[in-house]
DNA sequence: CAAAATTATGAGAGTAGCTTCCACTTAGAA
DNA sequence: TTCTAAGTGGAAGCTACTCTCATAATTTTG
């Protein structure tokens, strides 16, 4: 039911061990930065798959059998697991959005530092080119499905209950809004927005006093 | 800055007054018909564009100029004006949310019977196809931009504040959970569920209780 | 009412990404 | 070493989509 998933195994759960796996993983790496370096320097859609299957050393089949669509290649990463696991290892006294707002920041910082800043190159392309986006944002319907299930099991819920399903979107919608505002600003730290999103939505009423900007 | 839009002139808000414009909306009309038809009938990514301008007696470069993407066949409409509309005329002293959930139901309520029907179809085939559903949900960006503006108009806030965006993102997500459940059971009413998504957002503290499935 | 200006339409060729098919090579296991 | 399975490469086809220019219709103007 849910949107389409990469079919080639993902890059990070199960760590490559055979002489094959490592192989494929470092291919998979290769092709994925070529592609990442020929946007940067050319733009994307000037950016031919033939380009980087060239640039990447490898035929256009094989790179198509990588990546099935050229926005797979900014899109591929997976970190969802991670945030999962983090999201059960919290303590089950905390409330749901406080937990998960811990999730967020354990499972970042279990992130190396590169990896982190190659992700909001990645995030930046992905909202910037509108094909990219719009697979992007597919994809947010995979997570606050992810979200859902994990906020039932914490909850001891149905995960196709409304109440579970709104809590999961209005995470996501918070989401959103701190990515939008990071994206009108790069300077800005994007996890403190969403740090400051989620804050938004525990102490929040769900709604705001109409003039003044004041509200703690 | 936000995603494409459809370059024709939307086909609601200027009634079409001389034979021109009359015109257009009428091939605009047929060629939409025709395209949900074959959709119906052959599939959506079975049905070529080719075919879509044959049954709809145009040539593929006019179709192409009303609807620049095979998807735009599927998603585009545009309610979002009368909605806006809809909620500006809310009166100043309804709390944001519940202004909100009024106009929601009162701009359905202009929209004709069999156009909502319509509407649904294209809404499920919106969700179910891959292609479609990408772009759609790339909308609602837009759409959560639209309703930062107007909540942000409301509550003489700026529209890129981080509260008024969330809030505004939460509502998206309300609605997303909403649209899910109807998905997985189309016999369901969706405006039904879309109000009592609203009603979760409005009364919702945001966090449920751990245990009990009953919170009134 | 007729001519001019504006706009919609049609036809065609061309681009490029995705997808598939088949033959070949290579890695891992018995 | 031999068998098996998987990754790889080359080429071709399909189709969404773009672009250009000539033609036809509608509106406006004289």
């Amino acid at each position: 039911m849910p949107p389409t998933d990469p079919p080639p195994a993902a890059p990070t759960a199960p760590a490559p061990v055979g002489l094959r796996e490592r192989k494929k993983a470092q291919t998979r790496a290769a092709i994925q930065h070529q592609a990442m370096r020929l946007f940067r320097e050319s733009g994307y859609s000037a950016t031919t798959m033939e380009q980087i299957a060239a640039a990447a050393d490898v035929s256009p089949s094989t790179l198509y059998r990588y990546f099935p669509t050229k926005e797979d290649l900014i899109l591929q990463d997976d970190y969802d697991p991670l945030l999962a696991a983090a999201f059960r290892a919290q303590p089950r006294n905390l409330p749901t959005l406080e937990a998960f707002r811990a999730a967020v920041f354990q499972a970042m910082a279990q992130i190396p530092h590169e990896d982190q800043e190659e992700a909001l190159e990645r995030a930046y392309l992905g909202y910037t080119i509108p094909e990219v986006r719009a697979r992007a944002m597919d994809h947010m319907l995979v997570t606050a499905n992810t979200l859902a299930t994990l906020f039932a099991e914490r909850l001891n819920r149905a995960p196709d209950e409304l109440e579970v399903k709104v809590l999961a979107g209005t995470v996501i919608g918070a989401l959103l809004a701190a990515q939008e505002l990071w994206i009108a600003d790069r300077s800005r730290n994007l996890f403190l927005l969403l740090d400051r999103a989620l804050q938004c939505l525990i102490n929040g009423p769900g709604d705001l006093a109409p003039a003044d900007p004041q509200e703690a």
